[in-house]
DNA sequence: CGGCGACTTGACTTTCTTCAATGATCGTGG
DNA sequence: CCACGATCATTGAAGAAAGTCAAGTCGCCG
C-alpha cells in the first residue's frame, strides 16, 4: 500500500560484463546464452539500486517496458480487482522473470513487491526485440514455456481440496524451485497472510496445517518465515493423497 | 482411454492459402500476421482430417514437434499423474494454441483429446523458429504472454473458494473466449465429470451449483451439456462475491 | 430392448471458515 | 534503548459449506 515505486531505469551500474560474474548466472534466462549473445543481452539490461522490503518493481495498470530478471530476494505479485480485493498470484525466486504477462496486452495486470531486499536486471523489451540475437529469442520462448508448464502444475496443486494438500504442494514446489545452492538451509520469510491468500486458504487453516506440518517434522514454522525439513516427505504426502 | 492417437502429419490438404480462407482467421495465431508472413506460415502448417470426439491431438510425454491450432472444435488437456490419477487442466476453444508448454521440455506434459469433432493446424516448430519471420516470432510471444495472463486469471478463480463462485467465473470466462459469431448459440458438451475435475469439485457439488444457476436462470442445463444464457448476470455474480 | 455409464438427489460426515479473544512481533517515536 | 500501538499469528468453539455414501433416474450404445 505505502510502498512507493523507483523508475527502473535509475542508474546503470556498470558498462562492464556483469552477466559474467553475477552469482545467479546458471538461474538465470542469460546463463543458457552464448558467450557473444549474454555480451548483447548484457549491454541493454539496466541495474538499479536492490528494492528494499516493500518496494514494487512495477503496478499494475502501468505501461510495460521492462521485463525484470530477479536475480536475489524475494518478492510476491498481486492482483486487485475493482472492489479493491487484492489476490497473490505468485511467489518469486531468483532466475524468475517478472512482467511476462504484460507483453500481450502492453500493460502490467499485476504489482511486483519486494518482500525482502531484493536485486532486480530490467532488460528493456523493445530493444532486446529490435536487435533480436536469435538465441536471446529462443530462451524468451524457453522461459515463458516453463512458466506456462509450471502453471499445469499449479493448476493440480488447486483442484486438490484438501488444504494439508495444498500447503505441503506449495512447499515441496518452493523447495525445488529454490537455487540449489542455499536449498536446504534457506528460510523464507512470506507473510503467512499473504500465503493463505495465494492458497485460496483462511489464514486460521494455513496456520493449523503449518502446525501440523511441523509436528511431522516435516517443515520449521517460525513467527517470521518457515524452513523445508524434510522435502522428500512433503513430496510424499502430496501423492499419497486420494488412493 | 481407450481413444488412439494418429500422426498429425499425414496428410497436407492444400498447398493453395488456407489461411486466407479460414473462417477462424480472425482469433488464430495467423490473423495477427502480415500478408507475406501468413503465407509464409501458411506453407509450413499441416492440415489433416479432422479429430473425432474421444482422439488425441498428442499424449502426455510425446516428444515435441508441434504446436497446434485450434480452428473449430472443442478440446480438453489433461495430465495423468504417476497413480494414474487424471486432472483436466483445460478446455480449448477456436484459436487457443496446444502445445505451449512443451516448448522447454521438449516433451508434452499433458494429453490433449477433442471432446467432439474438431479441426486442427500442426504447426512445426522448429521450422517455424529456423525460417524465423520476425511477425511470427512476435505472434508467438504474444499469445505465449496472454497465455501467461489468462493463467492469472483462473488463479484468481481458484483463490475464492465457494464452488458457486467457480463455475460461475468458469462459465463467464468461457463464455467471454467463445469467438463472438456463435457466443450466444453456443451449447458447451463438457462431460459435468470432467468440469468437476477442472474446478477441483465433487461431480455432486458441480450438479448442485449447475442447477442453481439454472434457477437463477443464468444458464440452460441439460444432459449433454450447458448453455450461457445470462453472461452479463454470471459476470456480476462473480464480483458480489465478498462484500 | 436391455444394460451400462453418467448425472442427479437426498442424508450424513468431514473439513474449512468464521467469530472472538489472546499473545507475539515490529516499527515508531519518545 | 525502551515503551507503546498496531499489525499479524495462533488457538478454541460454533456454524456453514463441500465431500462422501447410497440410491435412483435418465439417456445412449450396443
Amino acid at each position: 500500500m505505502t510502498a512507493q515505486r523507483r523508475p527502473r531505469t535509475a542508474t546503470v551500474e556498470s558498462l562492464g560484463a556483469e552477466c559474467d560474474t553475477c552469482s545467479n548466472r546458471t538461474a538465470c534466462l542469460a546463463g543458457h546464452l552464448e558467450d557473444s549473445d549474454r555480451r548483447a543481452l548484457d549491454a541493454r539490461i539496466m541495474r538499479g539500486r536492490p528494492l528494499g522490503k516493500g518496494e514494487d518493481a512495477f503496478e499494475q495498470n502501468d505501461a510495460f517496458e521492462y521485463l525484470y530478471l530477479l536475480r536475489s530476494g524475494l518478492m510476491e505479485t498481486f492482483h486487485t480487482d475493482s472492489k479493491g480485493q487484492a489476490t497473490i498470484t505468485g511467489f518469486h525466486l531468483p532466475g524468475d522473470i517478472l512482467g511476462l504477462d504484460a507483453i500481450a496486452q502492453g500493460r502490467h495486470t499485476e504489482t511486483a513487491r519486494a518482500l525482502d531486499t531484493t536485486s532486480i536486471c530490467a532488460l528493456p523489451f523493445t530493444a532486446a526485440l529490435s536487435g533480436r540475437t536469435g538465441g536471446l529469442y529462443a530462451e524468451l520462448l524457453r522461459a515463458m514455456s516453463q512458466r506456462i508448464a509450471r502453471n499445469g502444475t499449479r493448476h493440480r496443486l488447486f483442484s486438490r481440496r484438501s488444504a494439508l494438500y495444498r500447503i505441503a504442494h506449495f512447499l515441496a514446489e518452493l523447495h525445488t524451485r529454490t537455487p540449489s545452492s542455499s536449498a536446504s538451509a534457506a528460510t523464507f520469510r512470506i507473510p503467512k497472510r499473504d500465503l493463505a491468500n495465494f492458497l485460496g486458504l483462511a489464514p486460521e487453516t494455513l496456520s493449523r496445517g503449518l502446525a501440523r506440518l511441523h509436528e511431522l517434522e516435516l517443515v520449521e514454522v517460525s513467527k517470521r518465515g518457515f524452513k523445508v525439513r524434510d522435502a522428500e516427505g512433503l513430496e510424499n504426502m502430496t501423492r499419497e493423497e486420494l488412493e
